[in-house]
DNA sequence: TACATATGTGAGCTTTCGCTCATATTTAAA
DNA sequence: TTTAAATATGAGCGAAAGCTCACATATGTA
């Protein structure tokens, strides 16, 4: 999380958590870009002075979200690697799908946060994501090799990419239908690809 | 196009057109936010009076870049209306994508415009595609209704904007073996969709 | 050559942003 | 109660961005 200064006191950790909040909600609402310091500071009810407090600078507020982020997904899918053999794929491919969706619908910020900045010690999302996926394919299909494995990841979790921007575009109603069509479309290509 | 003032003379012209590339290569190195006027006007080898004497503001230019590669786009798909109807279904997929990466490479600046802003009035080069491929597969299959023709293109669209992210994480020889799944999965997806 | 118009120039205005710092207040331990 | 550490504050600094404007030069026409 690297935070300038750790709180040590419960008033602090609510400070950060508080701060944190405001952040997601403000680069929700605005992208990272136009997301400013103070508008975050103020949203959270605090000054600048008590953010940077914190914070060292703007990449690590990012920083913190993403690791936040990449936690959830961690736990939501790495059960998947020692149940994925079991699943049938639409099994699988509707899990992959409705726990992207799920944790879009809980945490707005992480849309525009994919596309922001990243520095090169703290990896995107992604490629944590991509790893649990090709793991779980392997345990579906062990003679897949690791590199087929990591390419047919890269599809699937570029579709779900796909799915994320549908979030942008259109509204809940034609968003289910729409998300309705890429689970039907990853079905055909895994099938495709685990059973043959 | 809405230059500030359209030029007049061949010198104008050039400039433009000096002025363009210069921002679409500023762009393409640094996206859009980062990209400054005057680091265009330096490329170009002009002053920033002169870029504003063609372009009023800096979404101007993104706008005067978006209309040609959309023009681009459309030089290479109105086409395909007539001629979906003939072709098999691996030969449209192959045709779509293999037309995205030709346009991605000639014009690398495409990719971070895309997610640049837009107003309103100059809707993304993404709807303009969205209707080609709508078309196509009407064409393709005529008993397909508007409104499910016009999801299939936006998933298709959208796995098209999957290859390009690719562009950003993977070498040449990686993501040519990823253009290939990309392919697959949808004509597996258009396979079940068309023919069924 | 003379004149109007098109194009070119860059110092600098205005705004906004990320961020610092001197200082004030709260908290917890001694 | 005293005291040191933790937390809070916000005016303001420096940098960089978008953009203007008064003026200089180039070009075409008569």
């Amino acid at each position: 999380m690297k935070l300038r200064r750790l709180p040590q006191q419960e008033r602090g950790e609510r400070r950060v958590t508080t701060l944190l909040d405001a952040a997601a909600a403000v680069i929700a609402e605005t992208g990272y870009d136009a997301a400013t310091m103070s508008e975050i500071a103020a949203r959270a009810g605090a000054s600048i002075g008590s953010l940077y407090q914190f914070f060292p600078n703007k990449q690590s507020i990012t920083q913190a979200l993403r690791a936040q982020y990449g936690r959830e997904f961690q736990e939501l899918w790495s059960p998947l690697e020692s149940t994925a053999a079991s699943l049938t794929i639409e099994q699988l491919v509707s899990r992959l799908i409705d726990d992207t969706v799920q944790l879009m619908e809980r945490h707005p910020a992480l849309l525009p946060l994919m596309d922001a900045p990243c520095s090169t010690r703290n990896p995107p999302i992604r490629k944590l994501l991509r790893q649990h996926i090709a793991r779980g394919l392997r345990a579906k299909k062990p003679s897949l090799s690791e590199v087929v494995a990591a390419r047919l990841a890269t599809v699937t979790l570029q579709t779900m990419r796909g799915v994320r921007e549908l979030y942008r575009e259109f509204e809940t109603r034609e968003r289910r239908a729409l998300i309705q069509e890429y689970k039907l479309m990853l079905v055909c290509y895994l099938t495709y690809q685990l059973e043959t």
